[in-house]
DNA sequence: GTATTTAGACAGTCATTCTGTCTAATCATT
DNA sequence: AATGATTAGACAGAATGACTGTCTAAATAC
């Protein structure tokens, strides 16, 4: 027994690709390009922990409670990112002149840099992705995917 | 300067919400609503990490060269995952019969109930989005996925 | 003006990956 | 059959990225 029999009403070789590899497996092939075009960009010390504070950052700055409570993810651990990012050169914390608890990360020119990058990487990928599908199939996923994200966040 | 300006053709206020972002968000979703109804199943101790053997590990067992590759992991990084699911009673490591060096990873009762449940989740929650934005845009949500994936694995 | 909340720092822990090195077993080639 | 190369995995150590808990200082609410 147990060699491809039924142990339950399916098999492990029955069991359909999930949903969640179907979004998962080419998020995880940009997220690869991304962070080599960044790398071959001179960016190489920016990892994918990063991304949390790129992608949330305010041109004018943001505080780390901010960032974190958009990342969803602790205080602390923001913290942690954007001292590292700090470490690096890509933003500065400075004192938030409104309020004399808070600090805010902001980026550097060199920071604005990554950002920059990143916003090309991206829709460079999405480019080559749409030129293999077709442009019509690219804007179906999006919509698509723009109302399953609206649907499943309860 | 700095506040909206533009620092380069696009303003962070412009940026387009990317590709990578519209994969992420559904999934990791679908992530959270998944091991909280193992959790709610009497699997609390299953984490995300562990999903790189349930999803790659076949019925007669599988070797840890094998899953690491699968999994695009080091082989030393999948056996700690296997020794961790193991120490939890849901994998038994046997020496493989054919090969002396190589252990398998093989499901135990509880282990198998796992991937069962596992399977079940992602069903039903499928199942749930279907409902929500209709079975004929998540069958081509799936297609184009299934086209994306093929078409950015160079 | 006191009490509560908020922002962040500091310390410690844990999980998940990695590299590097090692042994033992297998495979391939002479 | 002996030798050399490869493969499977173990062990040790480290880095990363997240957590909890506790603390101070500042701001806000009553």
């Amino acid at each position: 027994m147990w060699q491809n029999e039924k142990m339950s009403n399916i098999t492990i070789s029955e069991a359909r690709v999930t949903l969640g590899s179907l979004l998962r497996k080419p998020y995880e092939v940009l997220q690869v390009k991304v962070y080599a075009g960044l790398a071959a960009r001179g960016f190489g010390d920016i990892r994918p922990a990063h991304s949390s504070v790129f992608r949330y950052i305010r041109p004018e700055g943001s505080r780390v409670s901010d960032l974190a409570e958009l990342a969803d993810m602790t205080k602390q651990s923001m913290a942690y990112l954007a001292g590292n990012l700090a470490d690096l050169g890509y933003v500065t914390i400075a004192p938030d002149p409104t309020d004399a608890r808070a600090k805010l990360v902001i980026l550097t020119v060199r920071g604005r840099q990554v950002w920059d990058a990143l916003v090309e990487l991206s829709f460079d990928l999405e480019g080559q992705c749409a030129a293999r599908i077709g442009a019509e199939k690219m804007a179906q996923l999006r919509a698509i995917l723009g109302e399953l994200a609206a649907a499943i966040a309860d």
